[in-house]
RNA sequence: GGGCAUUUAGCUCAGUUGGUUAGAGCGUUGCAUUCACAUUGCAAAGGCCACAGGUUCGAGUCCUGUAAUGCCCACCA
C-alpha cells in the first residue's frame, strides 16, 4: 500500500466526511457495542444571519473535539445540531437589504409576505451553514437537527409562555423600556450597547436654578424639579413647592422634589427630570408619584406637548429649539465637546429612546412554587424566585463555569438582574399565544322618571319617564346622533327602553334584556331615596329586605358580559339602562370595590348624555388558540433569547415527550422500551459558548430549565475567547483582518485550522490567529502523514494486522518510546477530560514530531536491519503510530481517519475505543 | 464610579495543587541533506517571569501594594 508522497487535504476530507456519514454513527443510536452512558452537547446554535466566520469555526472545533472523544471514551455521544432564527438580526438584515434594493420597508408588505422573504433569506443562509459545519468536520447527528423557530421549538415556546403566564412569572404592565425608533420596537436591558458620543451640553435658566441638558428636546414637559435633600444650596426649597417660572413654551407652574438621587457635585446640583424618557427620571417619578407625560412619539418625532415643534424629528429639533431658548434669554452657556455614552440597540438598529410602553415581562423576583425539582437543595414544591434558581446552581457546584472566574461575573450579573423584557414590535419570531377579544361599551343610563322626581327608588317597579325624562331622551338622541352603534343593549323596564327608543330606535337593533335591570330594593321599592342610600354601603353583600344585594347585581352583569363577549366580540355596543348595572360595570371593568364605586362622583355630573366608557377585555393565554369568534392574537413576538432559553431540551422533544407536569407518568413508562431523548439525554454535559454570551443566553437557559423541568440544562459550561488576529486585534470586515474559514481550510485543510484554533490559547482566553500558525500546523498535518508512509513502507501487510503481538523493549530507544507513549496516552486524556484541550493537543504534538519521528524512527531505522531486532521494531513502530491515531482524531479527524483506512483497519477511526496506558 | 482579568523569549502564547537547569509555535543564526518528510533534520542564540514588598527551606506560581493594558457592568440630568 503506497502513500502519495504528501497529504492533500482537498482530497481527503470530502470522501472522509462522506464515509462518516454513511456510516450512521453521528447518530448515537447506531453507534457499535453497548453503549449504556450518555453524553450530550447540545450546540449553539448559529444565527441564520449570513455565513460562519472564524468563531464559529472555534466552537464547532471544541465540540467536536468533545464529543469525538467521548464517542471513542464508548458513551452514547450526542452532538445535537441547530441554527437559530435570531429575530432582530434577522429582520433588520432583511429589512436592510430590501430598502437598499427597493427603498421599501417592511410595513410596504403585508405581514405574511414580508414573513415569507425572511424565512427564504433564512433557509439559505441555513443552507450554506450546515454545509460549513460539514466541512468544519462536525460529528454532529443531523437526524435530530433543530431550528429555534421551526414546529416542534414554537410548540415549546407556547407552553412556556403558557406554563409561566399561569404562574404569573409572566406579566404584562406599563413599563419604561428601550424603544429602538429605527426597528420599531423594544429591546432588552442586555442587548444595549453604549457607544461614547461627544455633544454641547447646554445650561438653562429654569426659574431660580440652572440646569444642564444634552437633551434639550425632551425638556418640554418637565415640571419637576428635583434637587438632593440635603444640598445646602437649596435649603430655603422646601418639597413640594410650586415655582412660576417661564419655559420653551411659555410660562409653567414647577414643583420642588427633593431626591437623593440629584447629585450634588454635578452641575449646579439641580436638574429636571423627563420621567417618559429616561429609565431613572422614571424611577423618581414614581417614587414620588408624579405626572409622567409623553414627549416623544415612537417615530422620535415630538408630540403635540412640543408646540410649535410637534411633528419635528428630536434630531432635528434640538437645534431649534436651543435657539428659541436663547431667544428668551434661557440659555445661560454651552459647554462643547461633552463627553458622554449613548445607548443604541446592538443588533443593528437605532438609538435607544426610553417609552413607557405595555409590553410583557418574566418577573425574576416573584416567589413561586416549583412544580418539579431534581436540583440538589430545591425541593419540588418550594417556594424559590427565578433569580434564587439561577444563583442556587452555580453557588452550589451544581453547574460548574470554566473559567471559573466567570461564575464572579455571573453571580454580579443576576444580582442586578431587573424583570426581562420579552416582547418584541418585530414580526420574525414566536408571536405571544396570548388572544384578546374586546368590546367598547358606551353606558346610558335612562332619563329621568316621575319616581325619580319624587326622589323614590323604583327598583323592579315599572316608572315611566317623566315629562323632563322624555326631553332628556330627545337630547341623548341630538347627542348620540354622530356616533355608530352596532347594538343597544336595554333593560327591559320601560323607563330605559323608552329613552333607548327615542335615541336610538330608528337606527340600531335594540335587544332588552332583564339582567341589565336595576336592582331590586325589594320591600325598599318606591320608597325614600334617603332611606335607601343609608342601606347602600350594606347593601353590597347583604339583600335589601327580600330584594336584591349589589353582588346579585354584579352576578347578573357578569353573566351578561360574559355572554356578549361570546356573541359580539370586536363590536362597539350601547347600553342603556340604570344606575346599579353601572357600578356593576365598575366593578367589574374598572376594578373598583362597590365603595369605590359608590363614592365616585362622576354619576353625578351632567355628563351622562355622553355615556361612561367601559372596555372589556377578555385575555386567553393557552398553548393552542382559543375556540370561538373575535379572537385576535397578541401581534408582538418574543426576544429571540425566549426560545433559545428552552434550547437544551426544546431539541430534546419537550413537550411532547416528557410534559414537565407529568413526570410521574413518564417514569412509569421508561420500564418498557428505551427512555425518551429528554429523559435520557438530559442535562446535557457541556455547554461550550463564547462568554459573550453568558448572561443572553446561559443564564437563560438556567432560567428555563431549572423553572420548567426541574433540572440544570448541563453540568459544565465551557467558555471560550474570541479569535483574534496575531495582533490580537478583534477581527472586523472594516479591518479586513477577517479570515474566513472556509479560505483557510482550502489552502491548509480543515484538520490545520481546527489544531491552530486550540493549539495555543487556554480556556477563556481571546484566542490569537494567524495563516502562519495554521500554515504550521499544515506542515504538521503533513509530518504524520510521512511518518505514515514510513512505518507502512517498513512492513508488509501481513505485519498490519499484527496488531496484538507482544512487544518488549529490546533497546533504549524502545524502552524511552515506550514510555513516553504510556505518558502521552495519560496527559493527552488528562487534558481532554480537564477541559484542557490546548495541553492536550501540544502534548500530542511533541509526542509525535518529537519523541516519535526525530527520536524514534530515526533510531529504528537501525534496528530495522537488525534481524533480531526487526520485528520487534515494527510492531512498537505500528502501534505507537495506532496510538497516535488515536489520541489525535478528535483534534483533526480527516487525516487520522484517513491514514487509518490505510492501515486495514476494521471499523472507522472514529468509533475505535480510545487508548489506555499501553503495555 | 464598580467589577473581572492580563503582564513570562523578537512576536503569539503554555506553565492545574509553590519543588531541580522556566517551555512550545513562529521568527532569527549556523550546519546538514539523493535516506518517510525541504511542508525536513541537527544545533545555537534569546527570559532579574511588569515593578516593589511579604509568607516560605524554596515563589513565574501564594499574599499586599503600585503601574500599564484589555474587557464587563453601572451611568450624571
Amino acid at each position: 500500500m503506497e502513500l502519495e508522497k504528501s497529504y492533500d487535504a482537498s482530497k481527503t476530507e470530502g470522501k472522509i466526511y462522506q464515509t462518516w456519514l454513511d456510516s450512521g454513527y453521528f447518530n448515537p443510536d447506531n453507534l457499535p457495542g453497548e453503549r449504556k452512558e450518555p453524553y450530550t452537547i447540545i450546540m449553539p446554535p448559529p444565527n441564520v444571519t449570513g455565513t460562519l466566520h472564524i468563531g464559529h469555526a472555534l466552537f464547532a472545533t471544541i465540540q467536536d473535539i468533545l464529543i469525538r472523544y467521548q464517542r471513542m471514551q464508548g458513551k452514547k455521544a450526542l452532538w445535537l445540531p441547530g441554527t437559530d432564527h435570531a429575530a432582530i438580526a434577522t429582520q433588520s438584515k432583511v429589512e436592510a437589504e430590501l430598502y437598499k434594493k427597493e427603498k421599501k420597508t417592511r410595513f410596504d408588505f403585508p405581514r405574511e409576505e414580508f414573513l415569507k422573504l425572511v424565512e427564504n433569506y433564512a433557509q439559505t443562509s441555513h443552507d450554506i451553514i450546515i454545509g460549513q459545519l460539514k466541512r468544519l468536520g462536525a460529528s454532529a447527528d443531523w437526524s435530530r437537527e433543530a431550528y429555534t423557530l421551526d414546529e416542534q421549538r414554537n410548540l415549546a415556546v407556547r407552553t412556556a409562555f403558557k406554563n409561566m403566564y399561569v404562574d404569573e412569572i409572566i406579566y404584562r404592565g406599563a413599563r419604561i423600556v428601550n424603544w429602538d425608533p429605527k426597528l420599531k420596537t423594544t429591546v432588552s436591558d442586555d442587548e444595549i450597547e453604549y457607544v461614547e458620543q461627544k455633544d454641547p451640553f447646554f445650561h438653562f435658566k429654569y426659574g431660580p436654578f440652572t440646569i444642564g441638558t444634552v437633551r434639550p428636546e425632551t425638556k418640554f414637559g418637565d415640571k419637576y424639579v428635583v434637587m438632593h435633600p440635603k444640598d445646602e444650596r437649596y435649603k430655603q426649597y422646601k418639597h413640594g413647592q410650586k415655582i412660576e417660572l417661564e419655559w420653551i413654551n411659555g410660562p409653567l407652574t414647577a414643583t420642588i422634589i427633593k431626591d437623593e438621587a440629584a447629585d450634588m457635585e454635578f452641575g449646579s446640583g439641580v436638574m429636571t427630570i423627563t420621567p417618559a424618557h429616561s429609565a431613572i427620571d422614571f424611577e423618581i417619578a414614581k417614587r414620588h408619584g408624579l405626572d409622567i407625560k409623553q414627549v416623544i412619539d415612537e417615530r422620535g418625532c415630538l408630540l403635540a406637548i412640543a408646540g410649535d415643534f410637534e411633528g419635528q424629528h428630536i434630531k432635528k429639533a434640538r437645534a431649534a429649539i436651543v435657539e428659541k431658548l436663547k431667544t428668551k434669554g434661557l440659555l445661560v452657556k454651552t459647554d462643547e465637546g461633552y463627553l458622554h455614552n449613548v445607548s443604541t440597540n446592538s443588533r443593528g438598529g437605532g438609538i435607544i429612546e426610553p417609552q413607557i410602553k405595555e409590553q410583557w415581562f418574566i418577573d425574576v423576583n416573584k416567589e413561586f412554587s416549583i412544580k418539579h425539582s431534581e436540583i440538589a437543595g430545591i425541593q419540588t414544591g418550594q417556594m424559590v424566585t427565578l433569580k434564587q434558581l439561577m444563583r442556587h446552581m452555580v453557588q452550589e457546584g451544581l453547574i460548574k463555569i470554566i473559567p471559573e472566574h466567570f461564575e464572579k461575573i455571573y453571580f454580579h450579573w443576576i444580582d442586578n438582574l431587573r424583570d426581562w423584557c420579552i416582547s418584541r414590535q418585530i414580526w420574525y419570531g414566536h408571536q405571544i399565544p396570548v388572544w384578546y377579544k374586546k368590546i367598547d361599551i358606551t353606558y346610558f343610563v335612562h332619563g329621568t322618571t316621575t319616581d325619580n322626581e319624587e326622589k323614590k327608588s323604583s327598583g323592579h317597579y315599572d316608572a315611566d319617564l317623566s315629562e323632563l325624562g322624555k326631553e332628556q331622551s330627545n337630547q341623548l338622541k341630538e347627542a348620540v346622533k354622530e356616533q355608530k352603534f352596532d347594538i343597544v343593549f336595554c333593560s327591559d323596564l320601560q323607563r330605559a327602553r323608552k329613552t333607548a327608543e327615542t335615541a336610538f330606535g330608528d337606527k340600531t337593533e335594540i335587544i332588552f334584556d332583564s339582567r341589565l335591570r336595576e336592582i331590586n330594593y325589594g320591600e325598599l321599592t318606591r320608597q325614600n331615596e334617603g332611606k335607601v342610600s343609608a342601606m347602600k354601603s350594606g347593601a353590597v353583600e347583604k339583600p335589601f329586605p327580600k330584594g336584591e344585594s349589589y353582588r346579585d347585581v354584579e352576578k347578573r352583569i357578569k353573566n351578561f358580559l360574559e355572554e356578549i363577549l361570546k356573541k359580539y366580540p370586536n363590536k362597539k355596543i350601547a347600553i342603556v339602562a340604570h344606575q346599579g348595572p353601572q357600578l356593576a360595570l365598575d366593578v367589574l371593568i374598572k376594578k373598583l370595590t362597590w365603595q369605590e364605586a359608590f363614592a365616585n362622583d362622576w354619576r353625578n355630573t351632567k355628563a351622562w348624555q355622553a355615556g361612561w366608557e367601559y372596555k372589556l377585555n377578555e385575555i386567553f393565554c393557552d398553548v393552542n388558540p382559543p375556540t370561538g369568534e373575535g379572537w385576535t392574537q397578541d401581534s408582538d413576538t418574543l426576544d429571540t433569547w425566549f426560545s433559545s432559553g428552552l434550547w437544551t431540551f426544546s431539541t430534546l422533544g419537550w413537550p411532547s415527550s416528557a410534559k414537565a407536569s407529568d413526570f410521574a407518568k413518564t417514569t412509569s413508562d421508561k420500564s418498557e422500551g428505551k427512555p425518551d431523548d429528554l429523559s435520557f439525554y438530559h442535562p446535557t454535559d457541556v455547554m461550550e459558548t463564547g462568554y459573550d454570551i453568558l448572561f443572553f443566553w446561559v443564564a437563560r437557559m438556567i432560567l428555563m430549565s431549572t423553572y420548567h423541568i426541574g433540572q440544570i440544562p448541563f453540568k459544565t459550561v465551557y467558555l471560550h475567547g474570541l479569535v483574534r488576529d496575531k495582533d490580537r486585534q478583534k477581527m472586523s470586515k472594516s479591518k479586513g483582518n477577517v479570515i474566513d474559514p472556509l479560505g483557510v481550510i482550502d489552502t491548509f485543510g480543515t484538520d490545520a485550522l481546527r489544531f491552530a484554533l486550540i493549539f495555543s490559547s487556554a480556556v477563556g482566553n481571546d484566542i490569537p490567529l494567524s495563516e502562519d500558525k495554521i500554515k504550521g500546523m499544515k506542515h504538521f498535518a503533513n509530518k504524520l502523514w510521512n511518518i505514515a508512509r514510513f512505518v507502512l513502507a517498513n512492513m508488509g501487510s501481513q505485519e498490519l494486522r499484527i496488531m496484538n503481538y507482544e512487544y518488549k523493549p529490546l533497546t533504549k530507544a524502545d524502552e524511552e518510546i515506550i514510555d513516553a507513549l504510556k505518558f502521552a496516552v495519560d496527559e493527552v486524556t488528562e487534558g481532554l477530560e480537564n477541559f484542557q484541550l490546548h495541553a492536550a493537543a501540544q502534548k500530542i504534538y511533541q509526542f509525535t514530531w518529537h519523541s516519535f519521528a526525530d527520536i524514534y524512527i530515526e533510531a529504528s531505522k537501525q534496528q530495522l536491519v537488525n534481524p533480531e531486532q526487526k520485528e520487534n521494531t515494527q510492531v512498537i513502530l505500528l502501534n505507537s503510530l495506532l496510538i497516535i491515531l488515536e489520541l489525535l482524531h478528535p483534534f483533526m479527524p480527516f487525516i487520522t481517519e484517513e491514514i487509518w483506512s490505510k492501515l486495514n483497519q476494521k471499523d472507522l477511526l472514529m468509533v475505535t475505543k480510545w487508548p489506555a496506558s499501553p503495555v
